[in-house]
DNA sequence: CGGCCACTTGATCCGACTCAACCTGCGTGG
DNA sequence: CCACGCAGGTTGAGTCGGATCAAGTGGCCG
């Protein structure tokens, strides 16, 4: 509802900015907003934990993690930002988390005092962008149970549906991350992300041509878990 | 800084509903907003899951958690409101957490839709409510990652430094919770969360006096072990 | 076709959980 | 005012789920 696939009039080109006209999703009240197209490499930095908040992002294709880092390396991923989903719009100064490119991606870039501009005279624009930030307060909510609360089992159920769900609940997923990235999205260790799959597979209850695509067999079951 | 006390003219009785007025914290700019003085007794509930939100909700004296609860009992606690915090403001016509009086608690009551109309003509505070928003998703992706990453101790660590920073960094606190409700907030058993405290303690790094007097002796170990 | 990155699978380990006993402080009533 | 009851907390023993360490496998790209 809120996450619709954006159309620009530009054509972006990897690591070539150009600019675009922004008509759509957030800021339909505010088509004097314009984005620049970029290009991300997998695993290419967009923005770390920190650094000065300068822009606003928009995933147009491709998909993007953003995460908080430990000194020693341990990892927790956030949330996933896939195609039409905004990320970046982090209060205060600066970033508090760090975001990357979980394949190629393109990204639609607004200047941050822009936003504000518009979001301090446009009042569906600040209802919008408080909406967005309350959808990703929401998703935090769900994901601290799974973290705190759930089994191996149940935390990948759980990631299934949510990846289904966002491809139309179409039962067929196409997987952008690696299992490395699953489990730092789960709070597991990618060994244990590819057992649990494993033994999915073997209960029947999905299916896996190859390690990214995975097929929802039995969805009932998957939702009796991951609730 | 956007948690100061509020004062009503209005004195609370437990159950008694009276209405009082509102001048400081959120809406500054909307003096007109006025609140209603409710009491909760310890373990009460204020509202559930699901349940319509129909209020907006200010800790004046006592504290309360907010949670998720699965279908076999376990619960996560997203967070602690303390004196002066905000909570309830859900996105959505339903709250998506449950609400709870920790202790004896006095709560201001806000009627949504006297908010709703107040963001809608209010520049102001509209972004104050978008900020308190930004606030909790902040702290809920710090928790994502305790919840993720962490060990025990650490968990403990960054649990005790939250609440000092919570009371001015005195070193000195008082615990209004239980050993479950911690336990539940971090994702551990109350057992774990038991021993955790008695190794700090034997390591002088802090010092209980009963279960809910907490002093600080080596807070730079703590700042170690929880960041 | 070769090499390597991602993934799977196996064996062992360990931190936190479970189950259980015991302690302690506080409120209450005799 | 003391003793009892009990809720909350601590501590101990044993278990277990997921982590760690270690091989192996597979598929894709050059």
């Amino acid at each position: 509802m809120l996450m619709q696939t954006i159309r620009t009039n530009s054509t972006p080109v990897l690591g070539r900015p150009q600019f675009g006209t922004f008509e759509s999703g957030l800021f339909v009240s505010a088509a004097e907003l314009s984005g620049m197209s970029l290009g991300y490499d997998r695993d290419e930095e967009i923005y770390g934990e920190g650094e000065d908040a300068e822009f606003v992002y928009k995933v147009a294709s491709g998909a993007v993690r953003t995460y908080k880092l430990m000194r020693d390396g341990r990892r927790q991923i956030g949330e996933f930002h896939l195609s039409g989903d905004f990320f970046g719009l982090d209060i205060g100064r600066r970033h508090h988390l760090t975001a990357e490119a979980v394949v190629d991606s393109k990204v639609l870039v607004f200047k941050r005092r822009q936003v504000e501009t518009v979001v301090a005279h446009n009042l569906d624009a600040a209802r919008e962008l408080w909406l967005m930030t309350a959808n990703h307060l929401q998703h935090a909510e769900d994901h601290m149970l799974l973290l705190g609360r759930k089994t191996a089992r149940e935390r990948l159920a759980a990631f299934l549906l949510e990846m289904d769900a966002r491809n139309g609940d179409t039962g067929l997923i196409e997987l952008p991350m690696l299992r490395r990235d699953i489990a730092d999205y789960l709070g597991l260790t990618l060994e244990t992300v590819s057992r649990s799959f494993s033994e999915l597979q073997s209960e029947g209850v999905v299916e896996l041509d190859g390690a990214r695509h995975v097929t929802l067999r039995k969805r009932a079951m998957l939702e009796a878990m991951g609730a």
